[in-house]
DNA sequence: TTTT
DNA sequence: TTTT
């Protein structure tokens, strides 16, 4: 299925998920992941590359996402590499990578990996239909499929 | 070490690799790598979702690429995403996204997967520093690390 | 989900899967693969290290093995490395180790290149729930959970 | 190069790193690692599924291992699946399944994150031939290629 | 914008 | 034998 374009990333989140709706009632979550690099440069400094990354998610996972990780969380996410196509302000084709995510795990200690254990059996069972929890309602706003509000 | 940002791509050739010396006498190189994911739409019509991704390659790895790969090749690609920024005749800061590929495994099959073998015992060997191939002593050109002619 | 657990094997079918059906209904499918890596030892000479695998499947993923793959298909395959434990005639613990699949995509060329897009599209869509074909009805014997014919 | 085996695991190690130099001068470390994996039974209870792989390494990043990890410390594994003959009591030939590592990064918080990043530097400086840390000194022993003592 |  |  995504063996063709498969990446994993463990870093750290910039931002809290920024989440919507959308009109076919789709969840869909958005946030920023940092992945970080050390090495020494020629004159034996050390060095950190920083990689920030756009990651999205869908569905359950995205309610998933929305619920549990915030700002900092350490995560490793898996999914695909996607490009997304836009028009900028000078009709220029402008071209964003994004990670699709289909999984994950917690990495952050704590009352954060308390809470893998739980996100982990809700995305084992995608056939229960729990609604959407309380904060992650709060957040979402509905989007219609052409302008997700982030 | 690049257990934090790791990219598997099995796609073919979308053009030859180009390549070219760096100042520093390295090699580079880069091409285009189509990745295919089919898909039954809503309405039960087989779909293809075709990604194209920036593949560039150092060093040996870039000498090995040159030599063996062309239009159509079918690879499996590992590496690392980047970013890289430039600005674009608006001066607005413009972002591409590349793979900078640490390892691979043809899939093509004939003369090509027998090439493979060679290629496997070259990258493992690094300390051997066999000059690159006629083939690709022609393609190469002398670059400047800020002007890489593609 | 299964990001701290993922396996990628590239190689070749070492024999025909065998299938069976479970006492649940469910179908399991089970084979050899071969990966390949190719070194020089410290004489330069080539050599080739052969790995052979236990790959195992169920369900849809199980249904489609069976009809797509045979001894020597090149396949890329994903899943998790789990461990089996069974007493072995002399009452000791013996450990096996295999991969329980759970995605893969075609990399032999011809026909079997396009039969991989009817079967992506067949476990994009676990919903459609078409009996398994012919081929797989004869192969597959009825077993019981414990007594898996393989 | 290891594109075709392939492993990632993100777990906890169970047991101290036991280090060995071979006769070659080369170290060789050894250490379980247990993967958990969580989901609901049929009955709607949580269940851990808890995989204990065996972990080795060689070289610089077995010295690594043997100077940063000690039992608990959380760390994310990728390398290449490998199965190892021997010969039992019973004169039954045995097979183990071992990940040789080739990269890692720390998932453990505090001071071993600290450690990380000098990590990172000495294994991507593979020339630099610093000897090993006093800790990983008296750990070491001398061991034949044929039998490690571990 | 994260983290160490 | 780990971790939550």
């Amino acid at each position: 299925m995504q063996v063709r374009n498969s990446i994993t990333l463990i870093g750290n989140l910039g931002s809290n998920p920024k989440t919507a709706t959308l009109p076919s009632g789709r969840l869909a979550t958005e946030f920023s992941l940092a992945t970080n690099d050390y090495y020494k440069d020629k004159d034996g400094n050390r060095q950190t590359r920083t990689e920030w990354h756009k990651i999205k998610a869908y569905g359950k996972l995205a309610e998933v996402f929305d619920k549990h990780l915030v700002q900092g969380s350490q995560v490793c996410i898996a999914g695909a590499l996607r490009y997304s196509k836009w028009i900028d302000k000078h009709d220029q084709v402008r071209v964003t990578a994004e990670i699709v995510a289909d999984s994950f795990t917690f990495l952050s200690g704590g009352r954060q990996a308390a809470a893998e254990q739980e996100l982990e059996e809700e995305v084992i069972q995608p056939s229960t239909n729990k609604p959407a929890k309380k904060r992650s309602r709060k957040k979402a706003v509905v989007a219609t499929e052409d302008v997700i509000p982030f």
